[in-house]
DNA sequence: TCCAAAATGGAGTGTATACTCAAATTGTCG
DNA sequence: CGACAATTTGAGTATACACTCCATTTTGGA
């Protein structure tokens, strides 16, 4: 029953491939062939190793949401400034991934575990961000601070949507405006 | 070459049925066959008046974006309340034309026009928010405004969003948040 | 060294899709 | 009416896709 080592180094070029692929076309362009010719592989070894393809690119998904996270270890000492800095250079660093992450989430998928993972992720963001709020601002209500950390975060994300449209829309400017209006 | 009357209905047939599809099951409803079953008229019929599916969807998609802008009647009178309110009747009226929106512009389609379509109306927006926030604090700069009406927007974009994945989420009321942020 | 489990190749299946075309029908106008 | 263009039909084409099957090869532990 143990995974042999050839099987797993197959499972992580199939991931990478996946990546790659979504990350230059979307995901109109992970397609299974697509997917398998750039991993090296036949469709019956993808297959071996994957339920299909929705799997694969859910994993890869998966990773990708993580990574909008700011560095958990930092959390309950940092600023707004500090996680809005981690947001904007998600963003401009990976804006393939950043795409990907609107795309899947927006894709209306059958399976709505995706929106769930979502959402998830961003109301932990929301706490932090409201934590970070109300350690700058003591007077500050805890529901008020939730409902400012929601418009922020929403604002980000849709500067973020914006700077995906047009890149050469200044995204890092306008987020830290959004992030200023909150002192 | 002048057009019968009869063509002329069957191409509001089709169109409707496209806007009925969109709207009751997002872009993946919206196959060729659908369309035409729905009409009632075969593929040749469609393909009499549309170059292609994507052609009729986009007819729909124009004409939902056109909705998003508030009465263009008024122009240079209305305040950033009535702005933001006819942004979240937009997208709580129409929630699936909502996530089109979304899915059609982050969708990196081949022909990038669509995302041309959407900035330019997005910069309309913008200039017409930031109107409305001079109007209401003459002491703020032309270039302010129009920083503060990109934040705003984006904001609403942003809400909208989460509000898509969770129509549980309150989003009427942090649309007002956002806008009571900018005065 | 042996062998069962794991991994692979690759042809093949089924299905859904957008789109075409020649022929038949219908609408308009002189 | 009669001619002719506009419209409609519906079977048909081409293609892309996710996924299967299974004989063969490779792996790694006993």
């Amino acid at each position: 029953m143990a995974r042999y080592q050839v099987g797993i180094r197959t499972e992580t070029r199939i991931l990478d491939a996946t990546r790659d692929l979504l990350a230059e076309g979307g995901l109109e362009a992970a397609t299974l062939k697509a997917i398998c010719n750039r991993a090296g592989v036949q469709a019956g070894s993808f297959y071996n190793l994957f339920a299909s393809k929705e799997q694969a690119i859910m994993r890869v998904a998966r990773d990708a949401i993580r990574a909008v996270d700011p560095d958990p270890g930092r959390a309950g000492t940092d600023t707004i400034a500090d996680l809005v800095e981690a947001y904007v250079r998600f963003v401009t660093d990976q804006p393939e991934l950043a795409r990907i992450y609107l795309q899947i989430a927006v894709s209306g998928s059958n399976d709505d575990s995706v929106a769930r993972r979502f959402l998830r992720h961003h109301v932990r963001r929301v706490e932090r961000f409201a934590d970070a709020l109300q350690r700058a601002d003591a007077s500050m209500t805890p529901s008020g601070a939730t409902q400012m950390a929601e418009v922020l975060l929403g604002a980000l994300d849709g500067l973020a949507f914006r700077w995906v449209l047009d890149q050469s829309f200044d995204f890092a400017g306008h987020a830290k405006a959004a992030a200023d209006q909150c002192s």
